[in-house]
DNA sequence: ACTACACTTGAACATATGTTCAGGTATAGG
DNA sequence: CCTATACCTGAACATATGTTCAAGTGTAGT
């Protein structure tokens, strides 16, 4: 991602309408970098419609990745792809049983975000 | 985005390890394709530090491009693309006084995805 | 050991995304 | 009408993303 300019140097800055004290106000209660940076790659992991379909299969309980697959309509490697993405947020999680692992949801945090969406677009 | 095979033929399927059962299942309860685009489409415009920095901001209350563009460090252009998104997915919506347009959550939904997420990410 | 199955991995490709830049519109004041 | 401020828009660019393909693990049965 290209370049961000410094928010530190208030003088240079080009814009004319400032209400400083708001714009104080959004610092003072910001977040750490870090934790914004995990909140939006949570948010951009459930922002495809192949992986939401995948969280909300599991929300019914474990499947393997050949059901997953057989589900999608996708190939095995590009659920495997996938489900690793949502691994990486702990998002889901994995069981071993012989040769085939059996993924379901890692916690409550996966459904609640689902739902609260769903009532969203609902509205 | 590239191709998806169809997933209504399943004496095509290449995959060997199905348990049919539990493919049906996930494909009665599966959402229409509609709600899963936007319930993407939704996380997807969360899916981005800046425009999460912008909500967390605007939890605090509305304000101006202006303030956010000094807040995020960014100019006045980015910072109206992204609001477009946002306001595409009913996240934030805008008041008009004279020339400055005051943005603010649209409603409460937002606010409870960036509290379940932040749980999320703080484990 | 050998084969088969379940799944993973990395590179490659086309497409999507975010910022910048150079304009544009809209509103208020002189 | 003219200028200034606040904000928007579309094209262009570099980077990120999702699927495929070819090849790789790991596990179980024979």
């Amino acid at each position: 991602m290209p370049t961000q300019t410094n928010p530190d140097q208030p003088d240079t800055c080009q814009v004319q309408c400032i209400h400083q004290e708001r714009v104080g106000q959004a610092r003072n209660s910001a977040l750490a970098p870090r934790e914004t940076e995990r909140l939006a790659d949570t948010f951009k992991v459930l922002g495809d419609p192949n992986r939401v379909r995948l969280v909300m299969a599991l929300l019914e309980g474990e499947m393997c990745v050949c059901d997953l697959a057989a589900f999608l309509g996708l190939s095995d490697s590009a659920v495997s792809h996938q489900l690793r993405r949502l691994k990486d947020q702990a998002l889901v999680r994995a069981r071993r049983s012989g040769p085939v692992l059996y993924y379901s949801l890692d916690d409550d945090h996966v459904a609640e975000l689902l739902r609260v969406a769903l009532e969203h677009v609902r509205e």
